[in-house]
RNA sequence: GGGCGAUUAGCUCAGUUGGAUAGAGUGCUGGCCUCCGAAGCCAGAUGCCGCGAGUUCGAAUCUCGCAUCGCCCA
């Protein structure tokens, strides 16, 4: 519907400047919006007011000529006016809205699908926590934010495909094959101090307990760094099959899991380095490698080498890239802890020195989240175990309820997330409310149901008779459905679908309790059967994208 | 010390990329089940949009200072 507006302004705008009424004049941002207030119509626009400056006349003048122009071949338009300083309103046929319950109706689990993607291949990264103990709550915001973002594109026309990038190289993992060693040292009897940088929870203790289960003791006269490196392996495979379990009971899946280490294995990280060399951007001092990070905008050159000739996380992170970027990607997003914001330019830089345009890496950040209980904060630690994984937390709340929380914020806002409210089956968690409104019609189709009302299809009512103002609102908040969908995956914000679910559930509720759908008229609870059945479509729909359950019963 | 981000109702936060009278949830007060699900609805009060300037027809939104908080870096 939008669009339809914006195109009959574009088209004004064009017959006003053939005819000699305006000047040549840029139109590539017509903007069309939704006004606050209803009564400046359906929509509304501003363009006269755009103009106004480069024609050199009076907005309210522009905005007359551009009414004057304005062919509505489809018919749609009840009628338009001037307001304010030259505001164009729109106000839309009461019968062209009702159509679009049709449209709905044909597209039933499609409806919200655009294709502002064109088929574009995408790729999310999200998640990448190194496998060296069980995701934690803060993991878990990033999981469903890339998830729902990825769900998003989908919707949005995009080919997109999910991938967990294991950090499987480096300190962490040996710190984790230490630990695991250490422990199995002390439970065979061994008095042990654990160093500052160990890893200290029980699930460490578990993979030591297993390894002596089947291995024996044989590890306490072998090389130590072999063992290390072996534990390391050991471990990390079970940590990584873990948070895999923890993923997919948290509705989390990957197309993909891209190991760190196969970047050394064939070579990548060097290669990259090398030709990063013959462009001049890496330089040495002598004694490490540098990128040249400030010809592209970082505030200074980042070591790619270090001393011991080790390769940095970031220069493996180029590599990574790149090898992205070879896969055909066209797009790439990226979901960052917003710890890690100071990362971003010398990536961009990364890429852009590899001859990539830096605006196809999309850099989402998420904030901490604030654990409460009870309104109090529960205190976390990774290193010394005391932390609130993610299983903790489904066990608790659920992942309905979990996931909805999430994304009640934008991703880089800080969120509260309280454990006790989170989980309380009440008003004060809106999970319900929305789950509520589906489960309410459902109740509602079940009982025409039960009454021999059959639920009738769109050539079986008769639209107009739907008029009560609650039923125009709702349906032109159905319409908006798919302009929502459209903006959300633009910008990237999945909390924009938590905000239209819960305004759209509001409006339901309300003509809920100020109306009978199931009445002694015939032909008004037909039409209103249908009416509601599609509200509960779009439910539907939208909780699919945010992979929440929507419940016929609760 | 340098950089990034934030500051909107008592609290937690939205605000459609510069639009018309700034919104929601929660909390507070009062009302609504003989009636399709009260996990719901209706009504009521609350604002120096951190402070100060600037840009223009128009600023919570853009620019520059200042304050406070958070994070990153040395």
């Amino acid at each position: 519907m939008k669009n339809k507006i914006a195109l009959l302004i574009e088209n004004a705008v064009k017959t006003s400047v053939k005819k000699g009424l305006l000047p040549e004049a840029d139109i590539s941002r017509v903007e069309v919006e939704v006004p606050a207030n209803p009564a400046h119509g359906d929509y509304a626009t501003n363009i006269a007011l755009m103009l106004a400056s480069s024609a050199k006349q009076n907005p309210r003048k522009i905005a007359q000529t551009l009414q004057a122009n304005l062919k509505d071949k489809e018919n749609i338009i009840e009628k338009t006016q001037i307001a304010g300083p030259g505001f164009i309103n729109f106000f839309i046929k009461d019968d062209v809205w009702r159509k679009t319950l049709q449209n709905i109706e044909e597209q039933k689990d499609n409806y919200g699908r655009v294709n502002t993607g064109g088929g574009k291949k995408v790729q999310v990264e999200f998640v990448s926590a190194n496998p060296t103990g069980p995701l934690h709550i803060g993991h878990a915001r990033g999981a469903v934010v890339g998830d729902v973002i990825t769900n998003l594109l989908k919707t949005a026309g995009y080919n997109v495909s999910k991938e967990y990038y294991i950090n499987d190289a480096g300190n962490q993992m040996n710190n984790l094959g230490k630990s695991v060693l250490l422990r199995y040292r002390e439970i065979l009897g061994e008095k042990i101090e654990f160093p500052e940088n160990c890893y200290l929870g029980d699930y460490i203790k578990e993979i030591a307990e297993n390894i002596i289960k089947k291995e024996g003791n044989k590890y306490l006269t072998t090389n130590q760094e072999e063992t290390i490196r072996s534990f390391t392996g050991i471990a990390g495979r079970i940590i990584l099959a873990e948070i895999k379990i923890d993923l997919r009971d948290f509705g989390v899946t990957f197309d993909e899991y891209f190991s760190e280490n196969e970047l050394y294995k064939d070579e990548s990280v060097n290669k990259i380095l090398e030709g990063l060399k013959k462009k001049g951007f890496v330089y040495s001092d002598g004694e490490t490698l540098w990128f040249k990070s400030t010809g592209f905008g970082d505030e200074k050159d980042r070591v790619v080498v270090r001393k011991s000739g080790e390769p940095t996380y970031f220069a493996a992170d180029i590599a990574y890239h790149q090898n992205k970027f070879s896969r055909g990607f066209e797009m790439l997003v990226d979901i960052w802890g917003a710890d890690h914001h100071g990362y971003m330019p010398r990536l961009w830089a990364g890429i852009s020195a590899l001859g990539h345009d830096k605006n196809k890496l999309k850099i989402i950040l998420v904030q901490l989240v604030n654990l409460l209980r009870g309104g109090e904060p529960v205190a976390m630690s990774t290193r010394s175990g005391e932390f609130v994984t993610l299983r903790k937390v489904l066990d608790e709340v659920g992942k309905d309820a979990a996931r909805y929380n999430f994304l009640m914020r934008r991703s880089d806002s800080h969120l509260d997330f309280d454990l006790e409210v989170a989980k309380k089956q009440s008003t004060e968690n809106p999970v319900y409310y929305v789950q509520y409104a589906h489960a309410r019609i459902c109740s509602i189709l079940k009982m025409a149901e039960e009454r021999g009302i059959a639920l009738p299809d769109y050539t079986h009512i008769k639209p107009g008779i739907l008029g009560e103002p609650e039923e125009m609102n709702m349906i032109k908040m159905m319409a908006r459905f798919p302009e929502i969908i459209e903006g959300a995956a633009r910008t990237l914000e999945p909390h924009r679908i938590t905000f239209y679910l819960n305004e759209l559930a509001g409006i339901f509720h309300s003509y809920y309790n100020k109306n009978k759908v199931i009445s002694d008229n015939d032909a008004l609870t037909a039409a209103r059967l249908f009416l509601v059945k599609m509200v509960r479509l779009i439910l539907q729909n939208a909780l699919n994208i945010l992979g929440v359950k929507a419940p016929e019963k609760m």
